[in-house]
DNA sequence: CCTAGTTATGGTCACTGTGACCTTTACTCG
DNA sequence: CGAGTAAAGGTCACAGTGACCATAACTAGG
């Protein structure tokens, strides 16, 4: 389901049998083109086929018998953007008989972070190009309720889990944090309050440096612990995500990675 | 995966294809068959061909093209315990390179929970018997990881979505409902402190009557508040369960019910 | 009818997490 | 050197929750 999805004559299989795709939303934080705050948004690619020809849609493709499910969202992720997830899970996997006409499609969807540095520089060309999240035309397929789930799994899940880090690099301030996830929660959040609690959580850990330069008191830089969050995840261990750090190297695919239900769908949280 | 999973003759689609499968984790309240308390039970189905034959693994089979998922896991679900299940969602979907020896093969898991009196008299035969959940012997592929999973799903969900009172009938009392989640959760519960926050949460409504005969003060019956939990759920609304009230019913597979996230793997919690 | 046994129900107390806010610190700029 | 600004620390009040205490309402047995 994307710019593969209802292509007859790529479709694997035999027309009695549904087709497997894989497709990814991906978000990446920047600042909204009129307001100037920052926002998410989303690549999507021009479907260049026929089946809703023309239409944007979430980048992915047929699945390779011999790729693993998060490898092959973790590639599409990369052709199309030409960046490396910070953050990959599965989302959902959709299949309702309806939702590509023509043929049975069931696309196994993931949802990805990417880092917003990168995301500046992401490839966007005619056929891909990035959409605020919140904002988007009408898309291909059921493309706009995937993206929607997305977006409220994406907004459920950084309330209660540390995920925020994964738009940022490897250092951030509090402040930087801060906003990612008033960007992503779409409302403001105390300053104070905001550094108790991330502190409280024990998911970052100080640096010891500062950044200077700042026109005022210079803030302190932090960094993810990567030993905590683990207790909130699935008993069966963090999926492990192909380079973590994307050096915007395009084409960053990850090869083959063990693909494990982390916390996945779960963290619908409370 | 499961009767169906590794049985290359009955295989759907070109061997350069992945094989859809849907299979289901069920999961039944029933006393404990050595300490009497209650305990969590899944129904499993031995497989009768090779890959893997004579291990006992998760009731499910092959896609059929033009049924949806959610239907393909209730219909199984129906065919292997003659039930049909109050409550139905999609897991995880897994597709490791190598959980089945032979060909790849893609499985939409859900998991399932049915109501303890049905669950009793339950069809077991000589292929179909209910297991401890967490007295397993070693299964089939991966589906002792998968049920792990399930496990932890239950376990972390039941805490924050109403979803125990999918293991009773349509009107309970709060020490049932209590016995539930003690069950779930493996671990006592103050009875005054849960039905302090039952009642807050607004989940249960009380219908005014009482249970007679308990040689003790007659608990009040409460009955399940639909209008209530809608909040909980994902963007997408609730995915409808075929047959809310499973009359005992052999072979109550549901009709084809539209499938829709609602907050599936979400659920993760804090 | 009266008492013991047992669970249902109602409350209280203490502690924790969190939103709203106030104060002080540490830089840069003019 | 004073103003401006965000970082960092701290206080207060309130909601939620685990630990517990007390009373209510039946049944079973004298």
């Amino acid at each position: 389901m994307t710019g593969t999805d209802a292509s007859p004559e790529r479709a694997p299989g035999v027309a009695s049998d549904a087709a497997l795709a894989v497709s990814t939303v991906i978000f990446a934080l920047r600042p909204h083109e009129t307001t100037g705050r920052m926002t998410l948004w989303i690549p999507l690619v021009r479907r260049t086929r026929d089946p809703q020809k023309e239409l944007w849609a979430l980048p992915g493709g047929w699945l390779p018998v011999d790729e693993e499910l998060v490898s092959a969202a973790a590639r599409t992720l990369g052709e199309t953007t030409g960046l490396a997830p910070t953050y990959l899970e599965q989302l959902y996997t959709f299949g309702e008989l309806e939702r590509s006409p023509g043929r049975r499609v069931v696309s196994v969807v993931y949802w990805a972070l990417v880092q917003s540095a990168e995301a500046e520089r992401a490839a966007e060309s005619e056929n891909v190009r990035w959409f605020v999240a919140d904002e988007l035309p009408l898309l291909a397929f059921d493309h706009n309720r995937i993206i929607e789930y997305a977006l409220w799994r994406l907004r459920t899940k950084v309330e209660y889990a540390a995920i925020a880090h994964a738009f940022l690099g490897a250092t951030f301030t509090l402040a930087e944090l801060r906003e990612v996830h008033e960007a992503v929660l779409q409302r403001h959040i105390d300053p104070a309050n905001f550094r108790r609690t991330v502190e409280a959580s024990g998911t970052v850990v100080a640096t010891g440096e500062v950044v200077a330069g700042t026109r005022h008191r210079p803030p302190r830089l932090y960094r993810y612990n990567a030993s905590i969050d683990l207790a909130d995840r699935g008993p069966l261990g963090p999926e492990s995500v192909p380079g973590t750090a994307a050096s915007g190297a395009v084409g960053a695919a990850a090869s083959a990675p063990s693909s494990t239900p982390s916390d996945s769908h779960t963290g619908e949280q409370r």
